[in-house]
DNA sequence: CGATGATACCTTGTGGTTCTATGTATTGCA
DNA sequence: TGCAATACATAGAACCACAAGGTATCATCG
C-alpha cells in the first residue's frame, strides 16, 4: 500500500547504479555488462550474471531501460538503453551514492571531534 | 563448515566500520554511538539501536571489542573499546571500503572508454 | 504522585538485495 | 564429438539492516 514508507536499505542499489552508468552513453547487452564491470574495476567489483540480469529486467520493468533484440554472428543479444526515466534514476542514485561516500569518508578521516562545541 | 568461504555481500560491513572507527580513539557506549553517527554525518547515515547493538555484540564476541560496565548518574552504561584484533579489523575494513569507493568513483567519472584499445 | 520523555539496554521478525548454483542453447575450435 | 566461450534466464539461499517492540531507570512537569 501507499508508496512504500519503509527505508530502503541505504547501501543497496550499487548494481543498478553501475548498470545505468554503463548504459548511459552506449547500449550494451547483459553478458557484455558483466565483463565490463569486472574489467573496468580491475575485478574489485564482480557481479555475476545472476546479479546483472535481474537488475536489467527490473529496470526495464520500471521503465528505466528499453531493450531491443539484435542478432550478431548468429548470436541473439538483447541490447539495453536508458530512457528519460532511467536518466533521472541514474542522477538520483549518483547523488545518493555521493552523499553516502562523502559521509563515510569524513568519518574515516575526520579528527576525533572534541566535544568543545558550545 | 570451514571458515565461511562464501563471498560476504561486498557492500556490507559499513556499520562495523563506522563503529570501530568511532571507538578507535575513545571508548563509547551503544546509545552514544547511535547519536554520534547521526550527528557526525548530518543524518545522512542513521543507524538505529537495532543495528548498533548487534554489531557491538558481534564484534565483542569476535574479540574485536572489549567492554566494561560503568554506572554514571545511576545509569548503567556499557563502554566499549577496541582491542588489537579490532584495530586490525578496522584497517582491513577501511582498505576494503577504499577499494570499493575508488572503483565506483572511477566508473562514475570515467569517460565512456571507447574500445579503441588495441 | 502519576504521566511523559529522555536515557540506556536488548531481541525478534521481516524485507529486499545480492550471491551461488544451475539450466538452456548456440557458435567455434580442436 | 567434445569442450570452451558466448548469451540468456531463474531458483534457492544467505544475509544484512531495519522497524518495532520490550524492559528499566531517571528527571521533569503538572
Amino acid at each position: 500500500m501507499a508508496t512504500r514508507e519503509t527505508n530502503p536499505n541505504f547501501m543497496n542499489g550499487v548494481p543498478e547504479l553501475l548498470v545505468l552508468r554503463l548504459l548511459q552513453h552506449e547500449e550494451m547487452y547483459g553478458y557484455e555488462i558483466v565483463q565490463a564491470i569486472r574489467e573496468r574495476t580491475d575485478a574489485v567489483i564482480v557481479f555475476g550474471e545472476g546479479v546483472v540480469y535481474p537488475v536489467l529486467h527490473g529496470l526495464e520493468h520500471d521503465g528505466a531501460l528499453r531493450s531491443r533484440r539484435k542478432t550478431v554472428n548468429g548470436r541473439s543479444r538483447i541490447y539495453y538503453s536508458v530512457t528519460a526515466a532511467g536518466s533521472r534514476r541514474l542522477a538520483a542514485l549518483s547523488q545518493t551514492w555521493n552523499n553516502l561516500a562523502t559521509a563515510i569518508q569524513s568519518m574515516l578521516m575526520g579528527g576525533h571531534h572534541a566535544k568543545t562545541a558550545s
